[in-house]
Parts: structure tokens; sequence; C-alpha cells
DNA sequence: GGCGAAATCTATAGAACTATAGAAAAATTG
DNA sequence: CAATTTTTCTATAGTTCTATAGATTTCGCC
């Protein structure tokens, strides 16, 4: 298995072509002959990089959320608190988004469409991601900042899924404002519609 | 066009069961044999019923979203409180994502694979959906439910989001309690984490 | 039971796509 | 610059897919 941190300068820009290609067109939409003329390579040469044409996606979706995982290991253990730690996770979330080069989409998208062997790896950090996240909420609770009839479970899906529907958003739209995004979606998850009564 | 309130029976069964085989394999991923294998025919006699495998999907997605759009229209028109509104809107929703068998998945995930001669309708009809949203959100600043810093706009594409991205959980675990998802969903959006302190 | 319409079948043309093999070119190294 | 390694190219085998045409069967009805 390839791993993004050993990614050798045409290896990522491999990846990086083939998440583009991947994202606009989806995993089967998309063909490697795509890939190659976003490389400008022949159709063929597309095979020196990847083993296949799955293999592709695979390291594609890796790519897309290895490090976003462990941004997020760092995020869960440092001191803060639990609102200063909710925004340092929608911000990764949202950037990554705008900033991977559309991987993290095609994670979302079309992980599901690689055989369950190659989504091992890509399921455990999933799962990884969403448990740091219930953690936060528990220890929100134990703080006291979260209401202690909050879901932690749920809780953690709904934060996964609203930002996952911002970031597609994002990546649609590129002159939408990220930071204004990511403020309302802390804002909104934190007080919801009505708000506290804060200012009264 | 197709009128989904006009299909006949059996026209009604290929649109399910192309809705079917496009929400488990994408609309690139699916052939027009896996469609007429789930309907027991022959591959070519699928084109008894559609023109065209990009027209079973233009009339897939429609056939989603259609009176799912004309249900909001109702509740929209309705004489009910915002909190009461809001609750209407996620169980249409998340009903619809079990029980319109995954057209409205299939709309949500494939639909951008439309030319955009054929997504005209379908793009109306969304805008429709935002719209009533937006000015379900303006009605509950005006009754003075919500809180009038929240920007209507990016509400109803976060309720939207939620609400597909739970859509999609619960298309994918038979299992899972939707009335549950709905409750949670509901309680989140208006009270957010922390909630109000109603009960102190 | 026979007629017209609806539904399905068979067979296939034509296009596109994946993956491989081996040659060729480009880059690197001693 | 010669040897070696890395990268790319050409050509193609083999498969799969969409869509069409015309034959065939099933169905509703008088």
């Amino acid at each position: 298995m390839l791993d993004s941190k050993n990614l050798k300068p045409k290896q990522h820009r491999a990846v990086l072509a083939a998440a583009s290609v991947f994202a606009e067109k989806g995993y089967h939409g998309a063909s490697t002959r795509d890939i190659a003329d976003r490389m400008g390579i022949q159709q063929g040469s597309i095979y020196y990089y990847f083993k296949s044409k799955e293999d592709a996606l695979a390291d594609v979706c890796l790519f897309g959320i290895e490090d976003y995982v462990s941004h997020m290991e760092t995020t869960a253990m440092s001191d803060q608190p639990f609102e200063s730690k909710l925004l340092a996770t929608i911000t990764s979330h949202l950037t990554s988004y705008r900033e991977r080069n559309e991987a993290l989409k095609v994670h979302n998208s079309e992980r599901l469409y690689l055989p369950k062997k190659k989504r091992t790896r890509l399921k455990a950090l999933g799962s990884r991601y969403r448990q740091l996240l219930e953690e936060l909420f528990e220890q929100g609770i134990a703080d006291g900042v979260v209401r202690p009839t909050v879901d932690a479970h749920f809780a953690a899906q709904s934060v996964i899924g609203l930002c996952n529907a911002w970031g597609d958003l994002i990546v649609r739209d590129p002159g939408l404002d990220v930071f204004d995004a990511i403020q309302k979606c802390h804002d909104l998850l934190l007080n919801g519609l009505r708000g506290r009564p804060d200012t009264d």
C-alpha cells in the first residue's frame, strides 16, 4: 500500500490528477484516458503509476483521508476547551476540501466502489475519526458545555455529514467564502437556530 | 418529459428498478443489463421503457424529487408554528429516503451527470425547495423563534445537507431508526449542542 | 378464436474501455 | 559518454457496453 508521506513528486502528481478526474466524473464515469490526458501522457502510461484503475481510486481515497485524520488526532490531544476543538475540527474538515484537490471528496463519494479488501485501511481511518469526534462530545458533556442528553454518536455523524455537505458546495463553487461557512457551521452546531439567550 | 403522476404501473416498476440499480452502483457503474436483470427482462427490452440510459437517469431523478417538493409546498402553506414546520420538513425528507426506493438518493448524488438541458426541471424544483426553506427561516425570525443573526440561505443549505447525510445513512442501514434520527436532527438544529437552558 | 396493440426477445453493429507487452526515449549515475 | 534506470510510447487483445432493427410472444377485447 501507498503511504502519502512517501510519495515521489511524480506519483504525487498522478494522484492529484486522478483525484481531480474522479471528483469531476466519478470513478466509473472517468476513464484511464481521462487521467492520462490530465497528466499529458498517453493512456497506457498511467499503468506505470497505478497497478489498475481500482488501485488509483484506492490511492486517491487514502491520500484524501490520511493526514486529515492525523490532524484530528492532534486536535483531540490538545488542551483546549470543547468549543475550540469543535471549531478546529470544522476548520480542518472544510479547508481540506479546498486544499486537498478534491481527494477527500472522492473518498467520501466513491470509496464504496472499492472492494472490501481495499477499504480496510480507509474504514479504520474513518472509524478512528468518528471515535475521536465522539470522545470530543463526551468531553463536552463532562465539561458541562454540551447537554447531557446529546447522543455522541448521533452528533458525530451529524457533524461529519454537515461538513461533507458544505465541502461539496465548496468544491463546486470556488468563490464560496470558506471561513464564513466554518463560522456559521460552528455557530449552528453550538447554538442551534434558536440559540441560547446569552445576550438577553 | 415524464410526469410521475401519470406513470403506468409497468413504467413505474421500470423507474423503481433503475432507481435501485443507480443507487447501488451509481449511474456510470450501472449497465442497462443490470436494470433489465432487476426487472427480469432482457437487456435490449429496457429501451421499451427508456429512450436511453441517460433518460432513465432523468426519469429517476424527477421521480425522486417531484412530489417531495410538492409536499414541502404543502407544509410551507400550512398554518403551523416554525418548529412544527421544521419538524415536518425533516420528517418528509428522511422518510422519503426510505420510502421512495432510493430515487431521491439518486437525484442527490447522480443528477450532475445529466447534461444541463435535462436538468432544467430538476434545477427548478431544487431551487423552489430551497426557496421555501429560506422563507421558512425568515418566518421563524419574524416570529421571534429564530435568532435574527441566522443566515436563511446558509441555514437552508445546512438543513438540506444534514438531511441528505442522514438519508444516505438510512438507505445504507435499513435497521436504522428513522424517527429517532428525525427527532435528533430537529433537536440539534433548533437547540444546538449546548441547548437553551429551558429546563433550568 | 381472432385482431390489434403492448411487451418482450434475439442478434448484432459499432464504440469505448482496461490492461499488457515490448520498443523507444529521457534521465541519472559512475 | 556508456551503462543503467526511469519514464513514456505504440499497438493491440479481449472485454463490455449502448442502442437499434426486426421477429416473436403476450394481452385485452369484440
